[in-house]
DNA sequence: AACTATTTATAAGA
DNA sequence: TTCTTATAAATAGTT
């Protein structure tokens, strides 16, 4: 819709490009709260610029927290957490179990008498799916400490590193000066403290 | 843009509405993609049904969960495009409902009635619970997944600065060489080279 | 930022 | 629902 038809793909000149996407922005914009005017439905809409800047739009009704929430809630929303490949993951004992409850699960959908079955044994189905959705739960929140976990001690260990390479730098940097290989790692400490202070606070220390 | 303009207000007719909802999702969707491939941004759309079916789009590059969290972390989450009050930052806001959640808990178990509760009593505050649980385990996730990408987000940094001052070493060897200092510490790669190779992977991606 | 020539989106009709 | 088409809207290039 303009003098000439774009291609797809990324505008290669910066000014352009940030024309156009002040422009297209903008038109963005109006077309979510058309959407959510004329056909009365909750939208939410993010754009972060390159630079970082955050611009938003969300419909009049919800706020983007309400609306936010709702994605967290839906079902489904959290589709990309373990799909399909639940491969090269035999160094933990619960696998096969809870393979084995995916066996269960898909036995107890096909079951063509659910619509027959006793309050008994639903009472007894509903125990069942409690307790593989404990034991989903308990592995998720494992593998997401475990992941946590490997990447504290994976930045500990970087830490060190980093601080050793500075004094070497330092001890590299004295010996240019002396002219001797007199070996000094004194003070160099400053380089390896930096990044201790930078980098090695425990954000989420609450969960743990 | 059509055989005639339209009144920009709910559209009465349930079956036009939901054409147009149809028509003008697909747009919008549409020019969110133009917008993120033009101009090489990160966008996320979320439209809700007026039946709660959900509707997304997030640029290719970058998944609906990490724009999320960008925007979470953003300083003023607030918006200029909003016609809503979104007000709160969805973090507090979050803070906010979980600390109301308490409240309602501790309500509830201080109950002194509770065991004369009718079965109609006992099935709303089983909802209730079932809400608020629902709500803290969405939080959980959700902090955790963040953690989890900022500690990636270190290790990236701190690889950098690994790199960085290895290579700074390399050079100040190769100028000690040039020189006349002849550096003790020769073939000292192995160090840069045996930490980039042992904690470059990514572990948790099945987690993400 | 304003201005058009065009393209694109879409409202109504089939 | 899907397609067609007349028309409104958006916007690319220009000033």
């Amino acid at each position: 819709m303009g003098r000439k038809k774009v291609e797809m793909k990324r505008i290669e000149s910066k000014s352009s490009r940030q024309v156009t996407f002040s422009k297209r922005r903008g038109g963005l914009v109006k077309k979510a709260r058309d959407l959510s005017v004329l056909c009365d439905v909750d939208v939410a809409l993010l754009v972060f610029s390159s630079r970082g800047k955050l611009y938003q739009f969300c419909s009049a009704n919800n706020s983007m927290a309400k609306i936010l929430k709702q994605y967290h809630h839906h079902p489904g929303a959290k589709g990309r957490f373990s799909t399909g490949d639940c491969e090269a993951e035999s160094r933990f004992a619960s696998f096969r179990t809870i393979s084995e409850l995916l066996q269960i699960t898909k036995r107890h959908l096909e079951e063509p008498y659910v619509d027959q079955l006793s309050v008994t044994d639903l009472i007894q189905l509903e125990k069942e799916f409690d307790a593989a959705l404990m034991q989903i739960k308990s592995r998720k929140t494992l593998l997401m400490m475990e992941s946590i976990m490997a990447l504290h001690e994976k930045e500990r260990i970087l830490q060190e590193e980093n601080k050793l390479l500075a004094n070497q730098i330092a001890a590299m940097e004295t010996n240019g000066n002396k002219a001797e290989n007199k070996v000094v790692m004194a003070s160099n400490d400053h380089l390896g403290n930096k990044y201790m202070n930078s980098h090695s606070q425990q954000p989420m220390l609450h969960l743990l």
